[in-house]
DNA sequence: CTGAAAGCGCTTACAG
DNA sequence: CTGAAAGCGCTTACAG
């Protein structure tokens, strides 16, 4: 490996310090224009590349944030991943990616490790199970921001949709369309989302004087095969009732419908099947399926807006009041309102 | 921010040096086991983290990798990215995730960046129209791989799947099936994936005796929309007769079959569409397209792999023979073979 | 406006 | 087996 141009090459070449070379890069007030100017040009020329781990060292800050989905393959996270991207870029914050696997061990691992790096912040949608994970990001004071899910409804830096809405309008919609028989499959237990959309689905069942039938839902539906299977073992169970299905996620959503196409089931004519997330790349297909609409992009570009935030103003604050501890930020809580989103044909 | 615990303290806690502890850190032969105990089990009680941006200033060498793709939301580069990832985080190392939007322009800007946080290494699928990217990572002398895409047949270390040959088992699969008038909606030019399909698709007519007609090749279809409308225009063009579609990816298949099937056309009785990537989430839906399965998963591991190897043996070498300068490690060229993937429709 | 000096937290020859 | 010292490339009081 050559050598790479440092400070001290450019402070030499131009018989000055090192110093007043830094005070030109970072425009420090300091320094006269011409040898701003000058100092610059030669940079330039010699094509200098900063040592971002030198600087960071120094001033122990970084410009590196993580990002801690489930499964990056979800397209609702695929959309979320690319909205924290692209704010992160824009903001020079570097996007480090990770998946969970929806295992809290692992996302505890993997904090763990995170630490060493002097990660500037982390953006999470945490597993369900345990939060031992966020716990070492709040006794080590990193901000964070969840993202999609949250623990508990006061606490912590969040940006979600509104789940409890989302499963009612989905819910309400299915009982008007086609009838009281709407069975919901649901995600894993433990997490927010999964418990806030089974409450809509309640909430809707209730003002229609429906009762709440347990064996009308399903749990730890998670992806298509396992929405297919759902299906088979809920057209069992209704033995020949009109009924319609809600589902978790348009992911689920799609693999019920394979199940009941392929087994000569009309939808919605048959059985209506609607998902939540409102997966863009799903609207593709015909018949399309019927969902509620989720600002997946705006999650993520907005979580990392918030993130940014925290971290710049604790920085801030930082300098100062050097003397004071701990800041006692306000939590910053932001929800989505979702929507219907009808498809032409169910 | 309370100040975090040093291999200072430690030591002066043990009264000991701290070339001692990081030789106990590190596994170094040059110390006792009864140290060594001692020493862990201290900064396991204090849970001491390292401090990783010291480290690497002092060995010169990240556990940085970037990743860059177009668009993290095409499924296809999400399977890739979730092969990078995992392997990634098995080894070692951190995955920084960009966007370059297929913009050769913004790709540059973002490794000229990336030289600053002396990136391990990059793994990246090339915008086309420019390599100053690519160029910048030469000059730099950054260990990259390309993924998905090549620049020169000869050039570079990187990871593929045969276009030619998806472009012609699809080609050949839809003249035997649907016979010779076979539309073929392409990707961006200049990439080598788009030239080489193309090639595929070639080939595959003159090996039966069809002409190739240029007005049958549609360019510049990237996503869902662009192939609905192209679906639209070859319609026109076909002016009734039978014929079937080869589309650039599965992504843009899903968009034709929208298109066909909301104007009462059914596939693939009427016209047959077929896809290339095999994107497991799309044989889902019903009617299910066939496919040219390319292994995703594989190609981001396998080249996640590639790399991580490539910066050990640099490293290795680096250190054996430390008065040679560059290292004439011999390119590394992996290709993986596509695979007819019949739907049982289609 | 400029610069000498200390220091960020670690590793690595080198001497003992 | 142990440690004193130099140094990675930068920033930041501080003195002039």
């Amino acid at each position: 490996m050559p050598k790479r141009i440092t400070m001290k090459d450019i402070a030499q070449e131009l018989g000055v310090s090192v110093t007043t070379i830094s005070k030109a890069i970072n425009n420090h007030p300091d320094i006269s224009p011409a040898r701003r100017r000058q100092i610059q040009s030669l940079l330039a020329e010699r094509n200098y590349i900063p040592n971002y781990m030198a600087k960071n060292l120094r001033s122990a800050r970084t410009k590196f944030i993580s990002l801690i989905v489930s499964d990056n393959t979800n397209p609702y996270f695929a959309k979320v991943i690319k909205g924290v991207e692209t704010v992160l870029s824009r903001n020079g914050y570097y996007t480090l990616i990770f998946n969970n696997n929806e295992d809290p061990e692992k996302e505890f691992t993997l904090i763990r490790e995170l630490l060493s790096i002097n990660i500037a912040g982390v953006l999470i949608c945490p597993a369900g199970g345990s939060d031992k994970g966020i716990s070492l990001l709040r006794e080590n004071n990193i901000p964070y921001v969840l993202i999609t899910r949250y623990i508990e409804r006061d606490c912590d830096n969040y940006v979600l949709a509104d789940d409890e809405k989302a499963g009612y309008l989905g819910t309400k919609h299915l009982i008007e369309k086609h009838g009281e028989h709407v069975a919901f499959f649901n995600h894993l237990p433990g997490i927010s989302t999964t418990r806030d959309r089974l409450l809509g689905y309640q909430r809707a069942l209730k003002e229609h004087g429906i009762p709440f039938r347990e064996e009308y839902v399903l749990s730890n539906i998670c992806n298509q095969e396992d929405g297919c299977n759902a299906a088979r073992t809920m057209y069992g169970l209704m033995g020949g009732k009109h009924f319609s299905i809600l589902c978790y996620s348009d992911f689920v959503a799609t693999g019920a419908a394979l199940y009941l196409q392929e087994n000569g089931l009309a939808i919605p004519k048959d059985v209506a099947v609607m998902g939540i997330d409102g997966v863009e790349m799903f609207s593709y297909f015909y018949p399309g399926l019927s969902s509620i609409h989720l600002p997946k992009f705006e999650l993520g570009a907005k979580s990392a807006e918030v993130l940014v935030d925290i971290i710049n103003r604790r920085a801030q604050e930082e300098e100062e009041y050097p003397e004071l501890p701990a800041d006692p930020l306000e939590d910053v809580h932001i929800i989505f309102e979702p929507t219907l989103q009808e498809s032409g044909t169910t």
